[in-house]
RNA sequence: GGGCCUGUAGCCUAGCCUGGAAGGGCGUCUGGCUUCUAACCAGAAGAUCCAGGGUUCGAAUCCCUGCAGGCCCGCCA
């Protein structure tokens, strides 16, 4: 909350409770975030002493505090005495505080913070089911850092094990040419080189030659199997680039092997108590940790002695936390035990632990995406999509080619950000591609053209935004507007602390809707209360274009 | 067999941690552009908050028991 307005709204509600109990009244509930006014009464528990009903004494509690001077009304609904406090006195200085460039971020310590999204198999193109994990990582971070960390982004690159291997025969062996998107075309040899594996037991006994050199720390098939994870993922990161969610490092998971972090992780869990050998391999015995499933032994070597890719990323997390003071993972839901086994080593290693967020898989509306069953929707036709549609809105616009171009991107995009992100990580759901394109209602292109407006006003106004000078009357939907404003920080602070991105476009879409209902009623340019009002206009869009930037949704000035 | 996540109008969803008046949006119906941008606004209809029990003055929210869907339990990644 705003400080002004909560100082004003505790003041308020001590001046009431001292009142209250003054002339006999137990201490009551009260409720700080109503549906109504600023603080509520909750007069419930008070009906059994009193022997009245609680709407009874709801009413008799609006009498008595009419007079006071920090109420502006109080109005009694079914046993809630909800009160407003007086805007007007507060309402320039809230102003002031909005204004300031700092308003929503925080003075608490700044923390150097990692966060790892997307990490996806460089194997092919992005499905939608995984385009959840980059736009959710990189608006986490953008969210941490307006808030006043210092945050960086990291992909994690799988480049070794049978995956990786099997990428690199194919594209040694049956490269395909073509005008695709290099991961599309790439993908196709994956694909090849996977169905030989299966059925060609030549072709199987090569994959898994290079699979040993790779885990023993061959130097050349090392940089054989990085560099095919390179070539797919350059078409891969492109459409990252077009979500506008590109990872700032990329780590390769063959690099913890050249450089010898994962025989030093092995080595040091071979010292705990929990460590155990069966037939040469060895693991960790979790009867103790309550480990779910029948499997209770966290086996971090196999027979060869070589590692796996849990030790592997042991060893990553081992690295992240020498350079960081936390580390936060974008996980799907499949990776919710393994991030626990990563944990537990990491506590027998004496490391600090990642924090993570998991996400629940996107489904389609006939059931769940498979490759297989080639039941797929890739994030690059998406986009394209939902980027023509906007396209085709404009089309009637005024603006010219390159801008109109240029508008579709950002409105396409943004929407499909904001469609993502508006829905808790963890709650699944069906990805309704009608849903996604439909750019009305609680959606980006909502917001941007709520700001939009603002801009037109502050465009047409002309002039910069003057001092407030005089006392002002407010209007109720300013009042709401004002309200809303004031929330911001809250909302920062509670998605900085949850780690959960959904509150913002949720928020943003009612601070739009609430500049919507101003700018019906209130016109700016050529009233009485201009002075105060442009200032309303400036603060709107100031937070609007702030929350649409940590959603990564452009703010423009027209559309 | 076990563990974790989810269940809120025809559809999507917020609220659950910290108990107090069920919020939005889509779709449907009605009305509003000679006035700062109608991708907007106003109004209407639509909810056994998965089921059953418990705690409480009060439960979508906390506890217990079920049910349904998702995910996981490999010397794969």
């Amino acid at each position: 909350m705003s400080q002004i307005v909560t100082k004003a709204i505790e003041d308020a509600i001590k001046s009431v409770s001292d009142e209250l109990e003054k002339k006999g009244f137990p201490k009551l509930p009260i409720d700080k975030n109503p549906p109504m006014g600023d603080f509520a009464i909750i007069c419930f528990p008070a009906a059994k002493t009193l022997k009245k009903s609680p709407d009874q004494i709801s009413k008799e509690i609006s009498l008595e505090i009419q007079k006071n001077k920090l109420v502006k009304r109080a109005i009694n609904v079914k046993g809630y005495c909800n009160i407003d406090i007086n805007w007007n006195t507060i309402a320039n200085s809230v102003i002031e505080e909005l204004k300031n460039s700092k308003y929503g971020s925080t003075n608490v310590k700044s923390e150097k913070i990692l966060i790892e999204h997307t990490s996806a198999n460089p194997t092919g193109p992005f499905h939608m089911g995984r385009a959840r994990n980059p736009i959710i990582g990189d608006s986490l971070a953008r969210l941490l850092s307006y808030y006043g960390h210092n945050v960086d982004t990291e992909y994690y690159v799988n480049d070794t094990g049978r995956q990786a291997a099997t990428l690199a025969y194919g594209i040694s062996n049956y490269e395909s040419k073509g005008k695709n998107k290099i991961d599309h075309r790439l993908v196709e040899s994956y694909r090849k080189a996977s169905n030989e594996l299966k059925t060609n037991p030549d072709v199987k006994e090569k994959i898994y030659r290079k699979m040993e050199l790779i885990e023993s720390g061959d130097k050349s098939a090392l940089n054989d199997v990085k560099n095919s994870a390179k070539k797919m993922l350059r078409g891969m990161k492109e459409s990252l680039k077009e979500l506008e969610a590109e990872a700032l490092n990329y780590y390769h998971e063959s690099d913890l092997i050249a450089t010898g972090k994962v025989e030093t992780v092995i080595k040091k869990l071979k010292e705990s108590e929990l460590c155990q050998e069966e037939k040469g391999a060895y693991y960790l015995d979790l009867k103790e940790k309550k480990i779910a499933g029948r499997n209770q032994k966290f086996f971090f070597t196999r027979e060869n002695g070589l590692s796996l890719y849990t030790t592997r990323d042991i060893a990553y997390h081992i690295e992240k936390f020498k350079n960081y003071d936390r580390a936060i993972n974008i996980l799907g839901e499949d990776h919710r035990l393994q991030s626990r086994l990563l944990e537990i080593a990491l506590e027998e290693l004496n490391s600090k632990i990642p924090e993570a967020v998991f996400y629940s898989f996107v489904n389609l509306p006939g059931g769940k995406m498979s490759t297989r069953a080639g039941r797929v929707v890739y994030l690059d036709d998406v986009m394209k999509d939902i980027v023509e549609l906007a396209s085709k809105k404009l089309s009637s616009s005024e603006l010219d080619e390159s801008r109109k171009k240029e508008l579709a991107k950002q409105i396409g995009i943004g929407a499909l950000r904001y469609n993502i992100l508006k829905v808790q990580a963890e709650k699944g759901f069906t990805f309704n591609i009608d849903e996604a394109l439909n750019l009305q209602g609680d959606s980006a292109p909502f917001s941007m053209y709520s700001h939009a407006r603002a801009s037109a006003i502050l465009r047409n106004y002309g002039e910069s935004i003057p001092e407030l000078t005089s006392i002002t009357f407010l209007q109720e939907t300013e009042i709401k507007l004002l309200r809303t404003l004031t929330k911001w920080p809250y909302i920062i602070e509670k998605s900085v602390t949850d780690l959960s991105v959904h509150n913002i476009p949720n928020y943003i879409h009612s601070l739009s809707s609430d500049f919507n209902q101003f700018y019906r009623d209130c016109p700016v340019i050529n009233s009485d209360n201009s002075e105060f009002r442009i200032n309303l206009v400036f603060c709107s869009k100031k937070i609007l274009c702030e929350g649409l930037s940590i959603l990564g949704v452009k703010a423009p000035e027209r559309m």
